[in-house]
DNA sequence: CTGAAAGCGCTTACAG
DNA sequence: CTGAAAGCGCTTACAG
């Protein structure tokens, strides 16, 4: 195959600003200072010959490949594409491509992918590598950002996520004070997920502040996907167990239960409120309205990718940064519009 | 800075498997036939140095990136997940790389950037690049695959999109025959949208074969967008205009459309049926659960996929793709669970 | 502030 | 079937 390589090369430019091909680089890196008068000569004859510098000839010498890795587990969910968004934006403005890894393939990914021949530093999303195979990253030097989940003790890399413990609490405290619910079921998120944790955790303490006690019985199951926290909403009310709000971890489990509780013929929000977490796309269009707490999450996105340029670029960066959350009350919780 | 390159290079394996590193490449690539011992010495030297090939270097020296891009206005909506998810699937699969350029940026995308140093070939979404940018990269020889759209006649580039037209006709039929719809507006897409345009083609063919005439009063933007088609809905509300159906030409205008019956306290589907287009994910937890046409939005994605890496292997390919969709009857239109 | 030259890790005619 | 060598288009010490 002979593809013709037609393009002006750095040797073009050289020729054609009558100085030498590292002048040339030098001023593509601003690597040097140069004289007013070259920098001139060189940026004219750029435009002239419309030179773009060869990525993979920049990225063999240099040993750098501009460019970041996402890896999680699958393209799925509503999260994806707002993060998507996020990251992209500034990837974009800083001249920096993207990769995307998916570990849950049925090939296994192979780890070498991941290492500084293919990017400059990854951003992994929850759990999609192990402790093993970030510690392994981490120790040949591949800078790491991890999002919407902590770091392992001993690696200390940075993370971003956003704050979920307040808002649940204040979301169920609104439950509480404003709508004087009393028995609230919560239907959690994946086992091992850290925002869920934190969710459940806001709800116990909004509950202990209001010297109610936790039912444990009313905390089910809901994994953050519809028919699971369907048919956890069912159970609960095959079982005859009361209750009158429930506090879903997510968005899509609070759909769920909103879908159980119809078939059932129970009003939402006249008998049970339901109120969601995260204030995805369609939170507004649901029926009714759907009350929640806002996740900003193409700006835990943007915020991630930011702070994995620093790291490449050897700036010093914070090592935790939680995202500001905010309630948004519509008519589920039994707010009217 | 000075990174160790601490990997091993095809130098390496060369001499510890005593043969040339052209013999390596030659493996690599397959491109020579190897004798069958030399064959088992390479791949044992490779497994023992933990081999993997620079792909800078290669792609420097072969000129192929490996890579191939996605051209899209924004990442939005509620396609680009599922989208990502099928030409992902191909991407990994392949052992490709894939980059995702936005065209619709404050800063003007650098065209060079959609050019052979950086990618083999490109998918271009909607009408994401202009017909003049793709004629200029078509004559540049990049091998390009149209997703949702069809090519400038006289590029005749492959396209990959879904039936759309017929699926319509379908739909709307099934509202007159099965549930006495008689006038039934039509909520459009974007202007240029060319799924709209086959859309409200199956519609019109639908009333036509029925007797029933078109009413072009009937016939409002929807735009893809929820509150566009929820406003356009309330105006037929007030005009005193009435209608018995409503297809929408995507599930995010019906779920405005909906939202707006909702509102003005008519019933969905027993005054007025709503029926729309995608069979997004949400569409079977609208209230009610909406009818619509199932399309594969992740099938566009790795059949295109699959046909720009055929293109780049010089394989032949198929100028159009016709990508089945399939009614999905729930409840909106008035068909009991 | 600038240049000559080595080198990054591969691929690919050219020879045999 | 295999090897020696040039070359892909940059960057970066080293010198001056």
């Amino acid at each position: 195959m002979t593809t013709s390589r037609n393009a002006s090369t750095i040797r073009d430019v050289a020729r054609l600003a009558g100085v030498s091909v590292a002048t040339i680089s030098r001023y593509l890196n601003n690597s040097a200072p140069l004289s007013a008068d070259t920098a001139e000569r060189v940026q004219a004859a750029m435009t002239e010959l419309d030179f773009s510098p060869h990525p993979a000839a920049r990225s063999l010498a240099s040993n750098r490949t501009h460019t970041i890795g996402l890896v999680l587990h699958r393209i799925e969910g509503d999260f994806f594409t707002p993060l998507m968004e996020g990251i992209v934006s500034v990837t974009e403005s800083q001249n920096f491509n993207l990769l995307i890894f998916t570990t849950s393939q049925s090939r296994k990914l192979d780890m070498r992918l991941l290492g500084s021949t293919y990017t400059d530093g990854l951003l992994v999303f929850l759990d999609s590598l192990s402790d093993e195979d970030l510690s392994t990253l981490h120790q040949a030097k591949q800078p790491i950002v991890l999002i919407h989940r902590s770091s392992p003790v001993d690696l200390n890399l940075p993370m971003v996520t956003i704050e979920n413990q307040s808002a649940s609490k204040q979301l169920v405290s609104h439950l509480i004070e404003t709508h004087q619910r009393k028995e609230i079921a919560f239907l959690s998120g994946p086992k091992k997920n850290e925002d869920s944790f934190w969710r459940e955790t806001g709800y116990r303490q909004a509950l202990l502040e209001h010297s109610l006690k936790v039912d444990e019985s009313l905390i089910v199951p809901g994994d953050y996907d519809i028919l699971t926290a369907q048919s956890s909403v069912q159970q609960l009310l095959a079982s005859g167990k009361t209750f009158d709000a429930v506090f879903a971890a997510d968005d899509v489990s609070a759909l769920g239960a909103l879908t159980a509780l119809k078939e059932a013929g129970i009003e939402v929000p006249a008998q049970v409120s339901v109120v969601g977490f995260d204030d995805q796309r369609l939170a507004p269009f649901l029926n009714p309205p759907l009350t929640t707490v806002h996740a900003p999450t193409d700006m835990v996105g943007s915020t991630a990718a930011d702070i994995l340029l620093k790291m490449i670029r050897n700036s010093e960066v914070q090592s935790e940064t939680l995202l500001p959350t905010k309630m948004v009350l519509r008519q589920s919780c039994g707010c009217k519009k």
